[in-house]
DNA sequence: ATAAATTCTATTGATTTAGTATACTTTTGG
DNA sequence: CCAAAAGTATACTAAATCAATAGAATTTAT
């Protein structure tokens, strides 16, 4: 059950563009290659990863000099269940139980596969988390454990 | 978020071996090839997969003519996440937020990093079901199903 | 003895992953 | 206008993983 370092480096770069700049003003431009240096992440493996996201209709950009990838939505508009599609495809373990991408598995009889059901349960507990947590929910959970943090 | 084929066809393996056999025993010996037909597996594939799982000692077997793979444990203590873990590795979607194998993914500050505290609760949600919920529950479950179509 | 069954090891072909490489276009500062 | 900065677009590749195949060895019932 692995999410590829696409989908990790695509989830935290929308992460940090999500989150205010330094004069508190959302939604903030920030170049690639400053979100590379700050998450650690291959500076052209990201070029990639954030023109998907833009192809997508997540991401606005702006070129030239001063440039740079700002959300095209407010954070609390952007799920992660939506990135996570984008970048990593469906996201039931198994395609039987798809929602967007239904296929039938193969087993004997899908109706009274126990497999089936199982998996079904587990799709939707993910899909519960990623689909009803929006980059304006990550930011803010953030926010509380380093309030956490500083105040202890 | 996908289960292997490997992980899927070890999974309905178990799911058939834990049925209770035409008399009613339990629990029931099966020849590869009987279980191959019937869930429609590749023979040899899935006589790899029975392999892994003997030797993670879920599975114990008998040789030479009327031989054949059985349980070797009852279905109630086997568990879905046990046979997961054994085919497919962790359950977490990323290496920072699994118990089983933790290795730190190199985001900037992994104490407050929003994308993993998502991933903890999404890993601890798969976790819930895979590891509460054992073969004899499935097998359990598939025959209610199968009670409720036929009663209809 | 032999046929049926599991065991074990190796190999293969296809696909996916995680990048690199290269060239191009657009925008802006000077 | 020109050069540098920045995003756009493809193509390529090395390594790993996946799904399966092949074939020989071993064990057992009859």
């Amino acid at each position: 059950m692995r999410l590829s370092k696409r989908g990790e480096y695509g989830l935290r770069a929308m992460i940090a563009l999500a989150e205010p700049d330094v004069n508190g003003n959302t939604p903030q431009m920030m170049q690639i290659k400053e979100i590379s240096l700050r998450e650690q992440i291959s500076t052209k493996f990201l070029e990639q990863i954030l023109l998907t996201l833009k192809n997508a209709g997540m991401l606005h950009s702006k070129m030239g000099v001063g440039g740079g990838y700002y959300l095209a939505k407010p954070a609390g508009e952007i799920t992660l269940g939506q990135i996570f599609r984008v970048l990593d495809g469906p996201i039931a373990p198994i395609k039987c139980v798809s929602h967007m991408a239904y296929e039938p598995c193969g087993c004997p009889n899908e109706e009274t596969c126990g497999l089936r059901l199982v998996m079904g349960d587990v799709r939707n507990a993910i899909v519960d988390i990623l689909d009803y947590t929006s980059l304006a929910d990550v930011v803010k959970r953030q926010n509380e454990i380093r309030k956490k943090i500083s105040g202890v």
